[in-house]
DNA sequence: GCAGCCTTGTTTTTT
DNA sequence: ACAAGGCTGC
């Protein structure tokens, strides 16, 4: 290494840091504290292998999200391409689940599996789940299905398949989601599908299972980096040892106390027991923090402290002490909303700080909508993070629905789906007659379909519908995946009458690695023919593909190196599908309404979508880490989406997110609200089967949030709140009194509203922020004022189980209940119009009625 | 077979 | 409050 390559990559780095970056060969631990520069370090790190002479293409990174895998990508291959070293490749960096989705289709020969299996997602796992319950007789009121799935997905996390499984499994409930397990992998083996912890599982036994496969991965993985390692689950963990068991060349960065993801399976011992799996490891410490003031960090250091199951750490910074965290107790979830507005508008207005600078986080999703609802009425810019609604919505769905069937001729889940979609006139009847034949014949659906005529009992009108829908679906499959082009990623399955002419026999390599094969991008002229049909008629937006179209007889196209096109554009196909399906019809009739309009604006921007992945793939550079433009390629792209990855950094807007997705990412402004109990720590952490570990969790959640603040930190709850269409009293979260006073300025506006006598009533916090030493007004204080006329001191006397009362808004009722919860008592009423309300006495004014 | 109504559940968190 | 799925009547 060079002198400036030095400088470059360790500059400057602090000595902690440098630690972690030099240490080439070994296992490396580094337990990076929130904000320390542990993706500067990483990034780094991978650098300085290169500048050693380590080949880029022999380290993989795996990172949680897309969106932190390309960022990671794109500022590694930054740093090499600005000290030259770009030979050698680039390294593989990732997700777990599209390393092992690619893994799996390169070595799906291996394991039995077609290489072109679909990848399901929650919806269709749970749909799956369902049919499982049904066919073993079992009701969905007593299994649930959410818990069952919840049930199988533990076990695979733990790599139990359902043999292991159903010898564990002790008592009724889990015998009988034993039976179910064994019934929903028929039914996903049927489809030629797997599941997000198949991806997992699936790999670790192959690698566990097979030398061969392992050695040839271990040496192409010399340099294995994993971020975010207190989040791994077994399966996760099983990978990385397997991958790293030969050089111990394995760095695992990560910090137990961001660890959030226990309910999903996540193994906390991972991380703090690595010493034990590595004995020679090296433990590096990042405790500088980089991004917080010393307020926030003082606040969210003596949150993170109220957890006994932790390993001591000291945060520190040499950052501002900054402003007081501000607290903000509001009456109801609509003042909370307006006031955050308010107070976001401000700092926009005043400081001029933008508005993707400013980010708000709640426990739960729900919580989103009444922010959303005042963003709007204030008319500020604001993007919510929820991708896989986007991906979740049903026109989506069935195009994509369209597309899987297309790649993967057995998914007998995606023709139910699209069977009817849009209407032929093919119902529930007809449909269990087919699956009836498709059982008897021992075939799949799809294929029960085209040969309708045999199958009893239908009409005539069904038998052809049937035929027709096969007779699409086959030629949009030669539209989309020509014979010339088939690579065994899309290749059919035997038996097809396409199959035989493109197949190439069995695959020990997945061709789309292979550059000998990324040559034939000529064979994809009848492309350019079909997407020149797809123009004309083409609804508005024709010339989104065109451009990617015709890269597919680009001199370009073959030039090897992996970025080559050999695939038809997935927008074409997407367009040709659309069309044919008769989507466009659907749309076109009069009835122009707000929905229909969505729903075509939601297709189009599926399109849209698509037409990127068409050039990001064109532009690849390097053939394992880019796309490779192929169908299958971008369905499982798509179905390994996550909610952050579609998140715009330049934005403009401020953004929404649950404290979840808010992981890795950092605001200048931050604030999270509803911080209540019951939603942080939300009611199943406290609730009848609640743990201590559970609350720990919610803790290291809310310490999560909290260090994403750089300069500014609101948190805040409400008296009140709507939840599931009922205004329920709410209690502070037991948080919000474990960070200490002096951190923290609040502001009552219950209080104020009172004290000023106006609800505009404007307090000064907002631009001097300033502590408090004494609470302002505390919770009796203000229960004192609403209920003043009727005697303070014996006030809870006058209100009994039984009395009667009026209240405001709700009118008269009947008490049904008095809880005291902490310093206040919640008072259930049963009143005579507005039905049963839990109210809190000290906020209700409620009135005694006599009689 | 399908449209519209009514019931029901839904609220953790996500790859 | 809201959505999705089930049921009833055409």
């Amino acid at each position: 290494m060079t002198a400036d390559n030095g400088d470059a990559i360790l500059g400057d780095l602090t000595l902690a840091q440098r630690a972690a970056v030099t240490h080439v060969d070994g296992p490396l631990l580094v337990l990076a504290g929130a904000g320390s520069g542990k993706t500067r370090t990483i990034t780094r790190r991978m650098a300085y292998l290169a500048a050693q002479g380590i080949a880029p293409m022999n380290i993989l990174a795996v990172t949680f999200t897309n969106k932190a895998a390309a960022e990671m990508r794109h500022r590694t291959l930054a740093l090499l391409a600005g000290l030259s070293l770009r030979h050698g490749g680039a390294p593989t960096v990732s997700t777990f689940h599209s390393l092992c989705a690619r893994l799996l289709r390169e070595f799906s020969s291996a394991i039995g599996l077609p290489a072109a299996f679909g990848i399901l997602d929650t919806a269709d796992q749970l749909k799956l789940i369902k049919q499982a319950l049904e066919k073993i007789g079992l009701s969905p009121e007593n299994f649930a299905p959410a818990r069952v799935l919840d049930k199988i997905s533990g076990a695979k996390n733990r790599l139990q398949r359902v043999d292991a499984f159903a010898a564990a499994a002790a008592g009724y409930f889990d015998t009988s989601v034993a039976r179910v397990y064994r019934v929903y992998e028929e039914l996903l083996g049927a489809s030629q599908a797997v599941d997000f912890d198949d991806l997992l599982l699936k790999t670790a036994l192959l690698l566990r299972d097979n030398a061969e496969v392992r050695n040839q991965l271990q040496g192409r993985f010399r340099y294995i980096l994993i971020d975010e390692y207190q989040d791994t689950n077994h399966a996760q963990f099983v990978i990385a040892h397997m991958l790293a068991m030969e050089h111990e060349n394995i760095c695992a960065t990560g910090d137990p106390d961001q660890s959030i993801y226990a309910w999903r399976g996540a193994n906390l011992s991972n991380i703090l027991e690595f010493e034990k799996f590595f004995p020679r490891a090296k433990v590096v410490l990042l405790e500088q923090n980089y991004r917080s003031t010393k307020t926030i960090l003082q606040a969210a250091s003596s949150l993170i402290s109220h957890n006994r199951q932790r390993k001591h750490k000291d945060l520190w910074t040499e950052n501002t002490i900054g402003s007081k965290v501000i607290h903000i107790c509001s009456a109801d979830e609509k003042q909370e909303a307006r006031e955050i507005v308010r107070r976001l508008r401000d700092w926009h207005e005043r400081e001029g700080i933008s508005w993707d600078k400013m980010a708000v986080f709640y426990r739960v999703n729900a919580i989103s909508r009444v922010l959303e609802e005042a963003l709007m009425e204030a008319g500020l810019p604001y993007q919510i993070v929820r991708g896989t609604e986007f991906y979740a919505r049903k026109e989506v769905k069935d195009v994509l629905a369209y597309l899987k069937l297309l790649v993967n001729p057995d998914d007998t889940l995606s023709f139910q789906r699209v069977i009817n979609v849009p209407a032929r006139g093919l119902g529930g009847t007809s449909v269990s007659r087919l699956a009836d034949y498709a059982a008897h014949a021992g075939i799949s659906l799809p294929a029960a379909c085209r040969r309708a005529e045999e199958v009893p009992g239908l009409t005539k009108r069904a038998v052809e519908a049937f035929q027709q829908f096969a007779a699409l679906i086959d030629s949009l499959r030669l539209l989309a995946i020509p014979p010339a082009c088939a690579s065994h990623a899309d290749r059919l399955p035997p038996g097809s009458p396409e199959a035989d002419r493109g197949a190439i026999g069995t695959n020990e390599f997945d061709p789309l690695y292979d550059p000998a094969l990324a040559t034939e991008a000529t064979a994809c002229t009848e492309l350019s023919n079909f997407s020149a049909d797809a123009d004309e008629n083409s609804p508005p937006g024709p010339a989104s593909h065109r451009d990617a179209t015709d890269q597919s007889v680009s001199p370009h196209a073959g030039e090897g190196s992996g970025g080559s096109r050999r695939f038809p554009p997935v927008a074409a196909i997407m367009e040709e599908v659309i069309h044919r399906a008769g989507f466009i019809r659907e749309s076109k009739t009069r009835t122009m309404d707000e929905e229909s309009l969505q729903r075509q604006s939601n297709i189009q921007e599926l399109i849209n979508v698509a037409t990127e992945y068409d050039l990001s793939a064109r532009h690849a550079q390097d053939g394992r880490q880019n796309p490779s433009g192929s169908l299958s390629d971008y369905l499982t792209q798509v179905a390994l989406v996550s909610d952050v990855d579609r998140l715009g950094e330049k934005s403009g807007a401020v953004t929404l997110m649950t404290l979840h997705a808010a992981k890795g990412l950092e605001f200048p402004v931050v604030a999270i609200v509803a911080m209540e109990e019951g939603i942080l720590p939300h009611e199943r952490a406290i609730g009848f089967q609640g743990r201590p570990q559970d609350v720990e969790e919610e803790r290291r959640l809310c310490f999560v949030g909290m260090t994403r603040a750089m300069q500014q930190l609101i948190l805040s709850h409400s008296c009140y709140r709507m939840i599931m269409g009922r205004s329920e009293g709410r209690v502070a979260s037991r948080f919000l009194k474990e960070i200490p006073d002096e951190c923290v300025v609040r502001i009552d506006l219950l209080a104020q509203e009172r004290l000023a006598g106006s609800p505009g009533y404007r307090d000064e916090t907002i631009d001097q922020a300033r502590p408090l030493r004494t609470k302002p007004a505390s919770y009796r204080d203000s229960a004192r004022r609403s209920i003043a006329a009727a005697e303070p001191a014996s006030a809870p006397a006058r209100f009994r189980k039984g009395s009667l009362v009026r209240h405001q808004k709700f009118g008269v009722g009947r008490i049904a209940e008095l809880t005291p919860v902490g310093e206040k008592t919640r008072v259930v009423v049963e009143f005579q119009s507005a039905g049963r309300r839990s109210l809190f006495l000290e906020h209700a004014r409620l009135e005694p009625v006599d009689g």
